[in-house]
DNA sequence: TTTACTGCAAAGCATTTGCAGGGCG
DNA sequence: CGCCCTGCAAATGCTTTGCAGTAAA
């Protein structure tokens, strides 16, 4: 099924270039169920399979990444942002991080590994202020 | 179900009490289905549904760390380890990466966001030499 | 015509939940 | 004695796969 990947990217799909076009114009991280949804929205009807399809031959050309989530769930978004997370492992709110300093690093590895680096995560676990507060006063979730 | 979190640490499980050795004396991240299967070798059986839930308790205690796979499964290792990865997108092979440049702002973001954080995860996503070379010869996986 | 893409439905898999029994304080 | 922990099995939810029809070159 990867017969799509940076080497072969002559040309996408019609599933694919609307699902790349979707999630440039989100310009935020989006599950595969919902960009279903999204995509039947704006009539442009596709099967769950075939998003999942097209997603992974986006993944594999370079132009689409992915986070996983702790329960399973896959969100997917355009490569040129660079966004970080501070994520609550109690409520599992999620907040945008802008800072970055591992943009050196990620070139040396690049090198170093001769790894063709496409993307990076990262992201920071913890207890948020209002589960410490909840927990502070005895309550929860 | 969060009843053992970071403000009552007072007493763990004995199923927490050997995941946790478990997971220390392997120091390394390991699924929680191999710590399942790896408690039944040293005759330590447990259900695997409190496996869950032990490590769900630990992780929210702020002990034991998680890292979530592509797949949706996810390994489980104590927080002391800063271990990060280079992973290949298309065969999901993991190599793990001794630098980190993001202490400080680990620091900064605690006092910026009050967020209590235990640990971060970074990762690099990409194509491994030996895939890059695979394509080139035209075979795959 | 030939090949690859697509949709649907079934299957797969890690994880979660319900519930009854058992252990510890 | 009572409450929490535990185990089993069923359920859940996301993702993947099989297969046949369809669109594109």
């Amino acid at each position: 099924m990867a017969r799509q990947n940076y080497l072969m990217k002559t040309q996408r799909t019609r599933s694919q270039e609307r699902i790349l076009g979707l999630l440039k114009s989100l310009n935020r991280a989006i599950s595969a169920q919902d960009i279903y949804i999204e995509l039947r929205n704006r009539s442009e009807n596709m099967g769950l399979a075939t998003v999942y399809r097209s997603l992974e031959a986006l993944k594999l050309e370079g132009v689409v990444q992915v986070r996983t989530l702790g329960n399973g769930e896959s969100l997917y978004s355009t490569v040129q942002q660079d966004r970080h997370h501070l994520t609550c492992l109690q409520c599992g709110a999620s907040l945008p991080i802008d800072q970055c300093p591992v943009h050196d690093l990620e070139h040396q590895l690049n090198q170093a590994y001769k790894f063709k680096i496409f993307y990076h995560t990262l992201e920071f676990f913890g207890i948020c202020t209002s589960c410490q507060l909840a927990h502070a006063s005895g309550t929860e979730g």
